[in-house]
DNA sequence: TCACTGTGTGCAAACGCTTCCACAATAAGA
DNA sequence: TCTTATTGTGGAAGCGTTTGCACACAGTGA
């Protein structure tokens, strides 16, 4: 690997010229037939700068770290991909690191993810402990939160969930259901209490009647939508339709469902929150509502960047988009 | 961020003295005293050290690059995670880069990932030029391939599809089909040769005459899937069962069969390679081969560090262990 | 008493970069 | 002719580490 000094020997020039050449540096001129010199002696030598160097010297390096739980779930894949595009958008690096049931000394975790590596941190993570947001707050560490709010966060994007299950469960009721269900998701998560609460926000704006049983809470996994549906289908009178807080609660849902004869369409109608590929793969075909999920990725990498820049700009941003993907999982009653 | 001296000069000593204790350096003995008022100094103070600076001395920075084409793909997903364990595991991070689309001057892309600020590459990338490996092999830089093999690489890490795919095949004959259709992948992929290779490997070895018009190339997308298994049922005369390389694949081929009326697995047997979620999630539930993909993601990052460290070992690993998966996508005839 | 061997600590250079400052040379104004 | 500004270049410090080396101070054996 050439450094600057080997580009400034071969250019007859001090390293600092060649700096400055590479960098455009506006505040001192060089003679344009040094310059041209400077220019050909890196190429000859294919110089890259190094970042570490750089990064020690200017004390910002160009990358971002990228906090998951879990990379194998096709909703954090989609909000890694927005990220991964804005931050090389932006000349940046991802560092991705997932805590897949690393739970214990997760602050030390991060401490040590940073250890001045990048220059700042999006947690993706809905699992974090409050105490790791304290002390992100208190070290006055450039972070955000995504997919996730916090009363302890200053800075955080997430989807309008409540409007997207609004989207859903109107579809429903277009469609002349009354007798709704919800699958919903862990009670501890943000975003399943958000898709709740626009789920009964729909259900009240069309006049009927909130009933507590047609909730089922659990997590979001396919054995919690199993085990939904089988509550909520024997029920004295079981719902015409479910909305599901996620595409593997419905999934398994389905499945269930269909193990007791229950047929979808036809008997029941299903609408799920999220669209990825799995949604167009089961059959029949998922309706679902698309949140904006790169968007996510996205525009916290832009929050991040702002921030770590000291610029200022909306600290809380809620992402308007969500979107009703009509398959074939509902039908009319 | 308190730097080495801050914790110098609190435990009244030389900042070379903090390092050593820190790094429990066994070249120099210190004073049993002196090194407790060290480590309260820097516990006292938080101090961690700086990742660049250590790394600009070094040469050494303690994080890999993996270079991938799809986050989204639920395959690239596992080999992610696997690696992601791996690189923890040893006290490193991952720098995750997708391709994603982005082909013209993937070399610069690659030159510029370097920029010193990671030990090595990992190359989780089909679609990776030629040229860039050369560009690798000559610059002696530690890089990996992995779930590829390349003639022009001295390197990489791959799983044993050929095995998988007599795993499947195999299957499919003890359930008496003699009529056997392949879903193949694209044929400019290492993986989908190796596997077509298996499927004729088993299909020959059991004495069964190998039919051209029964293997489908396409490429790995449901829609592919689609395409192929509406040619492979057009035949005069239709196989029993197939083997799809892959769980886009087979979905996609899933899909189209039954909407043309042909039930699965009454009509079809249908065995796909890999298995994730969907496999489970799909009705009727996907008999399929599990590679052992996480695996393949923790080997090349034992192997990438291996080389990184200049230590000698294999270097190029077929990750045995295909595994059948069974459920409810296969009959017997 | 003298060399010798450990033991414990500090000095300073180096990793590759950026940037403030000094300074030489030329050009311009008084 | 003498300042004064402008342009172009080099020197050198410093970012936070690690580590070879020097050195001071015992303790040991002759």
């Amino acid at each position: 690997m050439p450094t600057l000094r080997d580009v400034a020997k071969l250019a007859g020039v001090h390293q600092s010229i060649v700096s400055r050449v590479l960098n455009d540096d506006k505040k001192t001129s060089v003679k344009e037939e040094t310059r041209r010199r400077v220019l050909e002696a890196a190429e000859a030598l294919g110089y890259w700068p190094n970042a570490l160097a750089r990064g020690l010297k200017l004390k910002s390096v160009g990358s971002l770290a990228l906090v998951i739980p879990d990379i194998s779930n096709p909703v954090y894949a989609e909000i890694i991909r927005g990220a991964e595009q804005e931050a090389r958008r932006s000349g940046h690096f991802l560092l991705l690191a997932s805590t897949e049931g690393t739970d214990p000394g997760e602050l030390e975790f991060l401490q040590s993810l940073l250890e001045g590596r990048v220059d700042g941190v999006i947690l993706a993570n809905a699992l974090v402990e409050d105490a790791v947001i304290d002390d992100l707050e208190a070290g006055r560490y450039p972070y955000v939160l995504v997919n996730r709010r916090s009363q302890r966060a200053s800075r955080y994007v997430v989807a309008d969930d409540a409007a997207g299950a609004m989207l859903a469960v109107n579809y429903l009721i277009d469609r002349g259901h009354r007798r709704i269900g919800h699958l919903a998701g862990p009670p501890t998560a943000d975003t399943a209490l958000t898709r709740k609460y626009g789920y009964r926000q729909a259900i009240e704006a069309a006049g009927i009647a909130f009933h507590e049983d047609l909730v089922i809470e659990g997590s979001y996994s396919t054995d919690s939508g199993r085990v939904g549906i089988r509550r909520l289908l024997s029920l004295k009178d079981p719902p015409t339709a479910v909305f599901a807080a996620n595409l593997r609660v419905a999934a398994g849902a389905m499945d269930a469902a269909r193990r007791t004869g229950t047929r979808i369409p036809e008997d029941l109608s299903v609408v799920a929150m999220h669209d990825t590929e799995l949604a167009e793969l089961l059959s029949p075909g998922l309706t679902t509502v698309r949140l904006p999920l790169e968007g996510l990725g996205r525009e916290a990498v832009r929050m991040l960047l702002r921030v770590a820049r000291g610029e200022p700009g909306p600290e809380q941003v809620v992402l308007l988009g969500a979107e009703l993907v009509e398959r074939e999982s509902v039908s009319p009653i």
